[in-house]
DNA sequence: GCGATGCTTCGGCGCGGACCGAACCGTCGT
DNA sequence: ACGACGGTTCGGTCCGCGCCGAAGCATCGC
């Protein structure tokens, strides 16, 4: 039989606390190096060091050497798929789970998750996106959708071509509310940081709205 | 800060291979007995007990006494959804994963995953759909869709009503193809079931097609 | 009432693994 | 060439927790 415990091993590198905050700074869809992650973990670099060299073992991340630097991403989308996922049940079940709030407002307004936008910004994406009409409501791009993203310098159809779905919704772990993950999702969010429309926070996953008048079309506001 | 442990408590979770395989009996749907948890999972029922009480107070499994029974099963979609991911991640970068193969074919035509089918059948029924204009590419619910679905007894605006999305893709495990999840892969399995046209398989997740040529509309075959 | 059955609690054993200090290897600067 | 710095490997300590045996409660059948 044996046909359980895989996903044991998989569970088991996330269920680390130290690990876990490694995950989630990576969630910021930049890779860092193994110092930033042990600082990011609070532990020392030794400790930091086995703990990553499991999660590459386990297919989790995957490293690139650099100089003296060694730098470590998430290995796909689909990792940063199921850290979304858990993050969401932790949020919606989690027990003495301190609300998110106003604490960190800048979280709510626009974050990134791994690759694409999130918080109400990203919510307001995705309205905006079908009420414009350039998606139906099943997320497929129409013919008016087809325009716009070409004209942003997408490519869609080699996002069609890839094995990613190029529209997935996301259910937003603050808004409760679905946002466009998947490739256009991701296209869209490089496109606009590609113009300098928005910004990433550094240290965080915060994302600045850097020209409101531009993003204005796209947001709805 | 402490922004992190929360998800590495919910991965701690199912990281223990008992745990684990309690959890994968429990995609089945079924409701299984702490003793019949105890046993899937190979521990004494004393073990087994521990398990289940910290499962229960991380919000992943509900529990209801009926007479000197406990009867257990996930607590919500998202639960499984959650567990799917992990087995899809697990699948697809799993080092010494043992092939399923032809080992469980019945595994491969027709299972259950957690209260909606999958497999090839799973996939069949998803292209079927999709290809007899019931769902639109996008798993949009066309106005024949809305016609078929009545007829089978499915309360299509009370599945738009409630908060788990009607229409879900859902990555297959074995076949590597979308399938219908959501609220409408649920009902349309119930709807199946209760005519007794598929049944499951006892103490399986298999799922046998009882009535072929009843089927053979939804599955295209 | 009685014993049988399902489940839980308690106590103690033992393994796995997270952590750090110290030492070692490569790469970059001067 | 040398030292500084980032990263890894090695040893040893310690805590957590998964496991079971035994005992304690419930509920069912008779």
């Amino acid at each position: 039989m044996a046909d359980g415990p895989d996903i044991a091993r998989v569970a088991h590198l996330i269920a680390d606390p130290a690990r876990a905050r490694m995950l989630t700074a990576l969630m910021a869809g930049h890779a860092l190096t193994a110092g930033e992650l042990a600082a990011e973990a609070g532990v020392t670099p030794q400790t930091a060091s086995g703990h990553i060299a499991k999660m590459v073992a386990g297919g989790m991340l995957v490293g690139a050497k650099q100089g003296r630097h060694r730098y470590l991403r998430l290995s796909g989308p689909d990792v940063a798929d199921l850290l979304e996922s858990l993050m969401e049940l932790v949020d919606r079940r989690g027990p003495a789970r301190t609300r998110p709030g106003p604490a960190e407002p800048a979280m709510r307004t626009a974050r990134i998750c791994y690759d694409h936008l999130a918080g109400s910004a990203g919510v307001a994406l995705h309205d905006t996106l079908i009420a414009r009409g350039l998606l139906d409501a099943g997320l497929v791009v129409t013919g008016p959708g087809e325009a716009a993203f070409t004209d942003l310098g997408i490519d869609l159809a080699a996002l069609n071509r890839a094995r990613r779905p190029t529209c997935r919704a996301c259910l937003d772990w603050s808004e409760r509310r679905d946002h466009l993950a998947g490739g256009l999702g991701a296209a869209l969010f490089t496109a606009f940081e590609d113009r300098g429309w928005i910004v990433r926070r550094p240290g965080s996953r915060a994302v600045a709205i850097a020209a409101p008048e531009r993003m204005s079309p796209w947001l709805g506001i």
